[in-house]
DNA sequence: TGAAAAATCCAAAGCGCTTTCAATTTTTGT
DNA sequence: ACAAAAATTGAAAGCGCTTTGGATTTTTCA
């Protein structure tokens, strides 16, 4: 059914049918009421692309997903978008997913932007310089960076956590505790991401008077074989490290196998610090955690992000808006000091 | 730019150009080549909005994901959908996704319908008996269900695992070991897969003449946490089992962690066979995987899924599109024969 | 060469909505 | 009770595309 033909049953034109579903100071209460009950009885509701076409807006919102970064379309991902959805569901806005292949990416914002599909995007992902940040804002398309790239912080939006700091903080307790020999399986550094953490690490080393040592420092995609690997490699070095600063639970579920077959003791022998996203299918958070973590819900990230890029959206040319979120440092059963040198 | 500006750059008709972009055959090769580098250069694309609503295509497929069930938004569905994306973007479609609270399941399927907002959707998680299949059907639109559900499974198109007979293999498996005690760990069995899992590893037992024991059988979503405390409680029992069976990879996370603490070894103590849907951050085929698995991608599945749904919108009205695939069984190294009695 | 056939192009209607501008009805103030 | 003001409703244009039916040009063939 279309709106001529439900305005027909109302006895009413199209203009003030479509006023009435859309809240417009115009039409009579009583009218209003009318027009609603009736559209949820017979079940009308106004043709999204008409709309769209009328309005100018899409109510979508897009994220573009390279397939070669597997960084991108990963179970991380999967809990950020659960939280991007809830908050935009309740504006009536949806998902737009377009996955592309490498080189396309570029085209698939440009489409977005002249076919008017969308009316915002979500950044995963940013490099520590990021070509798309400079695109969408040539294409003049709303748009919200998750995490940041080294570029001119105060002239897109973003929302990040601040990683530099969780991981000195990271580091930090692991000196405290004695360590002086600390591992770095970091996610790949050429994402902003990683760059930051691997900052704070040698901050933290370096205002401890500890030498930076490359021997004990991974830089590749955070999966779990990668830390199972990784710390077989890092362990069995003539100098191995008494602690591991891990950048997500699942190469840390690797570090753990790999500890286990070296018959290592976490804690007691090899201490453990991880980056906690909270991921829904591995919850962590017991009373006494069984990781010691910097923790920050990615969820929660998800939501956030959602709910700044509306504001962008919904207040065009207003200043970007910039948040920065501070991980909590969780003490878990991962941590211990270190042991008097064999 | 839309299509009239564009026409007038090139001293064309909108029509001639429309159907010059749209592949049609009254335009001459000349004047479509024409047309073909004009759009690039000046970066034409039509407007979606508008091209739906003349068409009443809306070139994308939807998936409703209901947040109370985290079955859906999960590691897995991540996989699952970067498959599904990359074989949509391929014909030009690409994903919306709705986020929707329990009971607003319905409301978003007939919002879908009636709005003309997809061309199709993939239904997720199917239930024993799942309503939205009526639904769909009633609303006409075209859909196809990841899994099965059990109703009248030639009425509409649906893709499957045969999850029952990968079941009972891993079972049979399991019981030529010499296994007699078999834990089941599995996902909710209110999901069709589920069941149908279960049904599979109790007609093994039973045709092996071993009595089913609801006292090794769990059911429950498919998290690390679960797999780690059903272990903890089943291995502890006064009649331990020798042989788990676990229904993902996440869970057997748990189910190792438990083992360990348990001071039991894999493969000698206790054999470990998980459903593997070899989620791309967990991958576990080595030469020799560390789990013996009934392997099946998810992401393959996607893709499959992708397609025939794809067939499905494209030619209305031809029958109802199914499809089983087996699981492989995989040896790995957590399976052996049966430790003597202690 | 000229009429018929084929190829190429175009004007205009329509997809289902919003929104401007105008018309109509109701309310207000005296 | 009546003009002026306010409230309520509608007609029609427009969003940017596709597509029908028709017009124009080019090719074919006797």
């Amino acid at each position: 059914m279309n709106l001529k033909q439900f305005a027909e049953i109302l006895k009413l034109s199209p203009t003030t049918v479509s006023r009435a579903l859309n809240g417009f100071p115009e039409v009579s209460e009583k009218t209003r009421s009318r027009v609603l009950n009736a559209a949820k009885e017979h079940n009308y509701r106004p043709n999204t692309q008409a709309k769209s076409l009328a309005t100018g807006r899409s109510m979508a919102i897009g994220h573009v997903l390279p397939t070669f970064k597997k960084e991108i379309i990963n179970p991380i991902f999967s809990d950020f978008i659960a939280g991007t959805g809830e908050v935009l569901s309740k504006s009536g806005y949806h998902m737009a997913l377009t996955v592309v292949e490498d080189q396309g990416e570029e085209a698939a914002y440009r489409d977005m932007a002249s076919k008017k599909s969308v009316d915002g995007v979500i950044i995963h992902g940013p490099r520590e310089n990021d070509s798309r940040i400079a695109l969408l804002q040539e294409l003049g398309m709303p748009f919200l960076v998750h995490g940041r790239a080294q570029q001119m912080e105060t002239s897109y939006s973003w929302f990040d956590v601040n990683n530099r700091r969780a991981f000195m903080r990271a580091t930090e307790l692991l000196i405290s505790l004695g360590h002086r020999r600390i591992a770095l399986l970091n996610g790949l550094e050429y994402m902003d991401f990683a760059a930051r953490r691997r900052r704070g690490y040698e901050q933290a080393l370096t205002e401890a008077g500890i030498a930076i040592d490359s021997q004990i420092m991974r830089s590749e995609e955070m999966m779990e074989p990668y830390g199972f690997a990784a710390t077989m490699q890092i362990m069995q070095q003539p100098n191995p490290p008494t602690a591991i600063l891990v950048s997500s639970v699942i190469p840390a579920l690797g570090v753990q196998r790999a500890l286990q077959k070296l018959g290592l003791q976490p804690a007691t022998d090899v201490s453990i610090v991880i980056h906690d996203d909270q991921l829904s299918f591995l919850p962590i958070d017991a009373d006494r955690p069984m990781f010691t973590s910097t923790r920050s819900s990615i969820k929660a990230a998800g939501k956030r992000c959602a709910a700044m890029l509306l504001e962008q959206i919904n207040n065009p040319g207003q200043a970007p808006l910039t948040e920065l979120w501070e991980a909590e440092l969780v003490i878990g059963e991962s941590t211990g000091p270190v042991r008097s040198p064999l």
